[in-house]
This record gives structure tokens, sequence and C-alpha cells, in this order.
DNA sequence: AGCACGCCGACT
DNA sequence: GTCGGCGTGCTC
């Protein structure tokens, strides 16, 4: 057999080759492909290939290795065709991708899958469609109802995917009616393969050439028309934007159709000039980027004190990859990384700079665009699939240099990186958790950076326990900056007591009188406030006066969130929507009542609380438009807004100049998450948001609202002081041997069978209690949600001390998931691993 | 991840 | 009996 393929389109005695493949699906292993020898040249490590894996199924594939030895035991699939002339990724990205999966416990498929946007891979989709010889009246085979409304179906409709199928028929899987259709050959199943990426066109018109080589044709031409004065006002349009005689090189690019309509020219008249090959139309492709405005570019100007960290920056990089810098919001680090990514990409190196997702906005977008122009490329989640591809090219091509960008960037194709930036490094959102590659961008950066050996900034206000310890001990160089650019002050915080106000009955609702003079105040002097609510939606809940009973998620273990203006109770982790209920739908009852106050309920408070003030929400719901979070942050830089209630959004990378108040709603609700970094996240979100209030001339005061504000943390955090903060939590984290000082791995176990998932928890930690230690192994433990999407769900927390080294952790983790799945009963339950949780 | 196969319970 | 559900194994 292996002989017999060897020589399917070889010559004689020439050597057969094959490819290593890996897919972009969660399976380990790569898949070994023949090359069919017209793509010989062609297939190298780096480039796509389109093979065709399963039964039918078409997949793009990234080669990883060619070589001469056959499989042994099975033979090879021929590869079906080459996508790219040149290596899509880099050999850093591949080393890098790599790396991820062996750090990250994931397969090579699936990083894989996280890093090349879906307009550069390509799968098919099985459908079905009628038999070409098909004819229902000359059919005389039995037919059952179903495969009637199948056949019915496909009359209409001339294709339907296996989901469609189903759907017609009103099944969960429609195969068996399939696959009886086709024995009886009334149907056949194709596979469609869909090219995602589609380069942006667009029509042009451009003269036709036999014109400009000779001038008195076209006069001849203009006495023809002189009778169809529609058609001679468009040539004499056209001539007049394009003046073809005088430079004759100006017609190759033509101008775009949509000029003559736009000018109110007869769009049949056009039609009738390029029918009789006066002009022509010609389609051109062209970037999704406007064309930037060509500014001069913004020079950057640098403090002493800027100077200074930036001189101390380069003093640290002689001996250091990676350098922390710790500023307070306001104290200028923007323009220190734009000084230095300009020194960067003057010497030849690309620069990335990441930042979470929220951060990324069109304000610090356009600040950077101002100074870099066009050759810096953004990328964003509320970038379509075609516009991620193009920045791919873009930097491939070497037209862009400078990438601004969220988690997933650091999957861009660099080749020559020599700077990366890690902006509001202690952000979460730089971890991703579903699905796998479990990546930390910031960690991912720092590798990348050694790759590429190239240097790394990782900046903030409130750096995170990990890169602080680093600095302390000198792993990363650390520059500090303490005060604020432009003389700006310091916001004074102060705290109000909810639970004593509440017994004063000074209280409204929820709102202290200590916060509600204080927005009073900013209206009087028409400045600006922002409240800050982590919490979305109306109320927390709702809940029945009489019986207590408060609706819940069918599928997951959470309560309903009560939205407002949907009218809906929503739940947050599955989507799960459900009608707000009249009277309780367990005893009757009419005394429904909300619990808890979300971003929506403070907006309507406010509104009622003050009528004059122009109130807006900013969070999930707000701005899930491609541009309403841009919109809502305009219209406060523009005063058009008095008081804007948010999420955390609105304690991101936002300079607004007349804010003098920040309210932090409810401080409680961040302390007392159970989570073992709930502190730090308080801390962090508190000197965020604080760092709102009070920018140049205005003095900023912030409003912590507590119900036990007697707290130790809760002073520190008002004091802000991140130094004395970071020792006490640190002494916490080293008592309880949590990160910094351990590193550690998750371990979730979820499986549609409560029993079974509690069982397989347990077998996991034990199996892993006597590999490596009790001490090190937490759990099994329910977590306080222990059901999402129908699933149970259980915790296993592994703490490692550094000295041990991660990869025979690893192996005892892959040692004990082998274990479990020989229980034959435990086989449907899956274990998500996830290093570093956060 | 899909997809196909095979086994098993609930209906005509 | 057969239909429809679902668990299991495989993909070069």
């Amino acid at each position: 057999m292996t002989s017999l393929q060897l020589n399917i389109d070889a010559p004689e005695g020439a050597a057969t080759y094959f490819a290593d493949v890996a897919l972009p699906l969660p399976i380990p292993q790569l898949f070994t492909y023949r090359i069919p020898s017209e793509f010989l040249e062609l297939v190298k490590p780096g480039i796509r290939v389109i093979v065709s894996f399963g039964r039918q199924k078409v997949v793009t594939g990234l080669v990883d290795a060619v070589h001469e030895k056959a499989p042994e035991v099975y033979t090879a699939k021929p590869i079906l065709d080459v996508l790219d002339a040149e290596p899509l990724v880099t050999t850093q990205q591949i080393g890098m991708m790599k790396w991820m999966s062996n750090y990250y416990l994931c397969t090579y498929g699936e990083v894989l899958n996280a890093a090349l946007p879906s307009g550069l891979k390509l799968s098919s989709e099985s459908k079905i469609q009628l038999h070409p010889h098909y004819d229902w009246n000359e059919t005389d085979l039995p037919l059952d109802d179903k495969e009637v409304i199948l056949l019915s179906a496909l009359e209409n409709k001339d294709a339907l995917s296996y989901r469609e199928a189903a759907d017609v028929l009103e099944l969960k899987s429609a195969y068996r009616y399939i696959k009886s259709l086709v024995q009886k050959e009334l149907i056949i199943i194709y596979e469609e393969v869909k090219e995602r990426y589609k380069p942006k066109k667009i029509k042009k018109i451009r003269l036709h050439g036999d014109y400009l080589a000779q001038e008195d044709m076209l006069d001849e031409l203009f006495q023809e028309l002189e009778k169809k004065p529609k058609q001679s006002d468009l040539l004499l349009f056209y001539l007049r934007e394009v003046p073809v005689f005088q430079q004759p090189q100006l017609n190759q690019s033509g101008i775009a159709k949509s000029a003559f309509t736009d000018a109110g020219l007869s769009a049949s008249s056009l039609k009738t000039l390029v029918k009789n090959e006066i002009l022509v139309e010609f389609e051109k492709i062209i970037s999704r980027f406007e064309e930037e405005n060509q500014e001069e570019p913004l020079e950057i100007e640098l403090s002493d004190i800027q100077q200074q960290a930036q001189a101390a920056i380069f003093d640290h990089f002689k001996d250091k990859a990676t350098v922390l810098l710790h500023g307070i919001t306001g104290s200028g680090k923007t323009e220190i990384y734009i000084s230095l990514i300009q020194q960067a990409l003057d010497s030849g190196q690309q620069v990335l700079y990441l930042l979470p997702e929220i951060a990324l906005t069109a304000q610090i977008v356009n600040r950077l665009k101002k100074v870099f122009g066009d050759r810096m490329g953004v990328y964003h989640s509320k970038f379509s699939d075609n516009e991620r591809v193009e920045v791919w090219y873009g930097l491939m091509e070497g037209r862009f240099d400078f990438i601004v960008g969220v988690r997933s960037s650091i999957f861009l194709p660099f080749s020559s990186l020599g700077l990366l930036i890690v902006d509001e490094e202690h952000e979460t959102s730089y971890k991703q958790f579903d699905p796998a590659p479990r990546y930390h961008a910031r960690d991912v950066a720092l590798f990348l950076a050694h790759l590429h050996n190239a240097k790394t900034i990782l900046g903030s206000a409130t750096p995170s326990l990990e890169s602080y310890t680093n600095a302390q001990q000198n792993k990363y160089g650390l520059v500090e900056l303490f005060q604020r650019f432009n003389e700006a002050s310091l916001p004074q915080m102060s705290l109000a007591n909810l639970t004593q106000e509440k017994k004063r009955k000074t209280n409204v609702g929820e709102f202290t009188s200590v916060l509600i003079e204080a927005i009073g105040q900013v209206l009087d002097n028409k400045e600006q406030a922002i409240i800050f609510q982590n919490r979305r939606g109306y109320s927390n809940y709702l809940t029945c006066e009489d019986c207590g009973y408060i609706p819940d998620c069918p599928r997951c273990s959470v309560s309903l969130t009560y939205h407002q203006y949907k009218n809906q109770l929503n739940c947050h982790y599955c989507g799960h929507k459900d009608a707000v209920p009249l009277v309780c739908p367990a005893c009757g009852s009419t005394k429904v009542h909300t619990v808890g106050i979300g971003t929506e309920k403070i907006e309507e408070e406010l509104k009622l609380l003050f009528p004059k003030a122009r109130v807006q929400r900013m969070d999930l719901e707000t701005t899930r438009a491609k541009y309403a979070y841009q919109n809502i942050i305009h219209d406060f830089e523009k005063g058009e807004i008095d008081i804007l209630v948010g999420t955390q959004m609105v304690s991101k990378g936002l300079d607004f100049d007349r804010v003098s108040l920040v309210g932090v709603f409810d401080i409680d609700r961040m302390l007392y998450f159970p989570d073992f970094r709930s502190y730090e996240r308080a801390f962090q979100m508190v000197t965020q948001v604080s760092g709102r209030a009070g920018r140049r001339d205005t003095e900023g005061k912030v409003i912590i609202q507590s119900r036990n504000p007697d707290q130790g943390i809760i002073e520190l955090i008002q004091q802000g002081d991140y130094h004395t903060f970071y020792s006490r939590e640190m002494a916490e984290r080293n008592k309880y041997h949590y990160p910094p000082f351990t590193r550690m791995i998750h371990l979730l176990i979820r499986s549609k069978d409560k029993k079974l998932t509690k069982e397989a928890a347990q077998k996991l930690a034990n199996i892993l209690k006597e590999d490596m230690g009790g001490s090190r192994v937490l759990g099994p433990q329910e977590p306080l949600i222990n059901k999402i999407r129908d699933k149970f769900l259980m915790d296993v927390f592994l703490k490692i001390e550094k000295k041990y080294k991660m990869e025979a952790v690893k192996d005892l983790i892959k040692n004990a998931q082998l274990e479990l799945l020989k229980i034959k009963d435990l086989k449907s339950v899956e274990v998500v691993v996830d290093v570093d949780p956060y």
C-alpha cells in the first residue's frame, strides 16, 4: 500500500515529499499530508495550505515542516491547494505559539486558531442539494414524511447546511434522513468553502486610452455628442477633474464612479459612455483604513521630570530587558511612551503598544495617530475581520511598523520588534479565560520580547503585585513618577458611611447625603461628576417580599439581573432572558421588588434627585454599537453631559478637564468578592477611577461609599499609598502562599452531572495530592457559582512554589488527566486547565 | 471542533 | 419494532 502511494504522481525515482500541517483545531498532534509535485516549490513552513480533514471537511492548515518520511500506518492525503506565496507567519511567531501551547497547556491548534484572524482561515461546511439527476416524479422509491419535507425544502432553496436541514425537520439531527436520501441518490452532499477575506474595492472610471493618444479624436467625439448634452456634461466633468492632456498619467487612476453621481450627473448616460468604450470602468483594491490627513507630525516635548524618567529607563535597558514604569495617573506616562516609540522606530525597529480593551479608545488612538500617522496600525475587537487581515498584511509588507492594539495583537507577524509597551499592565482583561489559549498578554509579550531581543515597558499607576515584586527583586528596572503633570493636584478622598446615614435617615436610597451634596455642588459650579458602580443592569435581582422567592437562571446557579429599560431579567453568564413576573411565580404575591443597585438604577435615581442634570450611563449595554463608546466620551468632553454613571469603563485612561468629583458607589461589593486578589483589584479600581478627578486647574474630590468603612483596607485605599498597600498585601499573600509567592494553576472540572463532577474533582485532587503533596493542592471546592450553562463546576487550585519546575507540574497534571480518562464513568467530565488564573 | 457510528430508552 | 437521543472515537 505504502509503495503504491509513493508513486502516485512523482516521476520514477523521484522522492515524494510530505508536510506536517497544523490545523486550527483542539487536537494535539500535527497531520501529515502528501505534497503533490506541482506544489513542491511552494510548500514551506509558515505557508497556509488547504487540506481535507475528516470525512469531508476542508480546512486551512499551517505548514510546520516538510520532509520525506512517508507515514507508515496510513496513507497521507494530498494537499489540495496552497494559499500563500510567502509564509504568513514569521519564525518568531511560530516559536511564540509553540511556547504558548506548552506554557498554557493547550494544543498548538488552539493557539493557531486564536492567532489567525478568521479572515485568514477558511473552512468548509457540509451542505446538501438535490441530486443532479433528481426527478421528483420518476421516484418510485418509498419516502417517509420527513424525507419528503426535506426534498421539498431543497426544491425551494437550492442548498441546506446540516443545521438548516435539522431545523427544517425540527429535529436535533437530520443525519439519518440525509444518509437515507443520499443512498436513494436523491440528494448529494458537497462542501462549501467560504473565502472570508475580501479586499475592499471601489468602482472607478477613466477615459479610454485611444483618446489619450489622439487629441483630435476627442474633438470629433464632442461633435458627435452635441445632441446628447448629458453625455457631454459627463465627459466635461471628467476632463475637469482629471486634466488628462496636461498630465496624461493621471488618467491611469481615474476617478471614483460615485463622483459622477455625487455631482448629480446621469448614471444611465455614464453607462452608455462606458458601453461605447469612451469611458472605461475598472475596480481598484483600496485600504479599509482612511488615508490620513497629512497633518504635521506632532512634536512631543518632555518635561524635566519626564526626561529624567526616560533617561532612567534607558539606563535600566543597558542591563535589563524590562522596565516597570510606575507613574500615578496624570504623571505623563504617555508622552514618555511616545518619545520611546519614536526613537525605536527611528532606528528601524517595530513597536507594539498594548492596551486593555476598554482603554483603547479614539482618545488615545487619535493622539498617537497625530504623531505617527499612517505607519501606525490599530488592532481592535471592534474591527471587522477584513480590517484585521489588512493590519496583518500591512505589518508583513512593512506598511505599518507600529501597532497599537489589544491582547490579541501579540499574535501579529512582527519580524523585528524593538520595543513593547504594556500599558495598564495590571489590567485583568489582558488575561483570556475562554476559550483556550488562556493566556496573559503581558506575560506573552515578555516572552515575545525575549524572542526578538526587544525591550519591554510595563506601565501602570497601580502595578500588579507580580510585576512590582519582579521590580523589587531587580528582575525589572523600576522607574516611578509621583508627580502629576501640569501641576495638577491629587484628588482629596473621603468616605461616606451608608450604614450610619441609614440609622440617621439622612440617606436617599443607596445615596449618602455626603455624595448627594457633593454632586449638587458640582452641578452648581458647572463642573462634571463621574459615578462608578461595578455592576450593570438596574438592580441585582428581584425578590418576593412575602415568600423570599428570587428568580434565577435555569441553566446557571445565579440570580437573574433585572434590566429596566428592556423590562427583562437577564443572566449575565449564559445570556438567558426571562420576562419580568408581575406576580411572584411561587406564591402569587404582588410584592415583587428589586434588591441591590446597578448603573441603570443609579442613572434613574440621579435623574430624580437632580432633574436638571444631564445624566448619561456608560456600560456594556449602552456601548454595544461600534461608535457608541466614542460618542458618549465625546459628549462628555464637550460638556454635554453633567454626570456620567458607569462600570469600570469610566475608569480607564480618559482625560477630562472638568471632572471635579468621582463617586465610588459601593466599594464593599469589590472587597467582599471571594478571590485572593479582591483587595488588589479594589485598590487598583479606586485609584484608577480617582485619577479621573481633578486635572489641570480643578481640585478633585473622591467620595467612597461603604456600609462598613472602618476596615484597614478601606483606609489604605483612601490614602492611595501604593507602597504601604503593597507591603501589607504581600504579607498576606506570603502567609497564605498565594502569588506572587507561588504560581497558581486552576483546574476547572465540569460536566452535566453534579455527582460525577464532584467525584471527578475529588479523584483529580487526590491523584495530584499524592503526586505533589497535599499542601499544594487546594480543594476540590464548589465555586460560588456552581453551574453555568447547565454544567456543574468544581474547582481545584494548585499553588506551586517558584523554585519548582513548572514543566514537572504540568506533566503531573497531564498524567492526572489521563488517569481520570481511564475511569470510564468520568470520561464525560471536562477538565479545563488555566495557568496563572486571574 | 465536527462528524459518523453504535448503543439504548420511549414511542407508534 | 423503529425513531430519536446521546456517548465515543477518529480525523493525516
